[in-house]
DNA sequence: TATAATAACAGTAATCATTACTGATAGAGA
DNA sequence: TCTCTATCAGTAATGATTACTGTTATTATA
């Protein structure tokens, strides 16, 4: 299901999460716009976020069933603290300055790096 | 909560993932270990899965709300695809072969990369 | 600028993986 | 063997996400 058609609930969605750049929950998200459209639905923001996310406007952080969004489309990494369960960028490009880490990370003890497209097999198929 | 006995039910489910390369679910796995101990709980699957992994035997590989386990407990890279939804391992080191994956990925559209550790801040607190 | 078609909405119910709870069972030290 | 309690089986509860239903509002066309 493309977008066809703007509504203000979208591009509310989209102006809150392009506004701030530490990575909102759905939940997160929900009540920041709420106080922009007072009756926002709950639905509303998590078809909206999957529109948005498939359409490309939008990158989608997977974080267990918690999953994290990001407005800042160019693919970067993320460090997320075990102990306050903040997600930080390693590296990002945002406002033309190129910002480290070095000042966040505290020591890393994992790390999960998962690749997304099609295996040769379903790629043979289409 | 470390593990202080040893059980049974642990041990079937350690055996089994370690002994396959895919990557299987919490209800695969129960599936499995179904077979060798019927009446086992998947409550117990879930608890010693948590357990196994908080004690580094095991590796959990996000994927949504549908974790998958490794018994491979060197880091390694995924590739998951998106139609079918299997998940491969990208280079893998087990039984002494490393194996590429040229012959499984057909094109790779995104990608996460997410550390896990603690920021400085909850670090200092320790 | 009206009208019609339907995308998108608000509100809510359903889904489903995971976690928490309860009473029973079984390792392990005394 | 006895005792303690980690672990278990079974089941209820949780919580994020998705699906459903009737309503609203966007957009193309007359």
């Amino acid at each position: 299901m493309p977008i066809e058609r703007k509504s203000k609930q979208r591009d509310a969605i989209i102006n809150e999460l392009c506004s701030r750049d530490d990575h909102p929950t759905a939940m997160e998200l929900y009540l920041s716009v709420r106080e922009v459209i007072p009756n926002l639905s709950l639905g509303t923001l998590y078809r909206n976020l999957s529109q948005l996310e498939e359409s490309g406007m939008v990158l989608r952080i997977p974080d267990g069933s918690n999953d994290r969004f990001d407005g800042n489309i160019n693919p970067h990494a993320h460090f997320k603290c075990t102990v306050c369960g903040k997600v930080y960028d390693l590296m990002s490009f945002k406002n033309d300055s190129v910002s480290f880490s070095d000042d966040i990370i505290g020591n890393v003890v994992n790390y999960s790096l998962m690749a997304f497209g099609q295996c040769k097999h379903c790629n043979k198929l289409n």
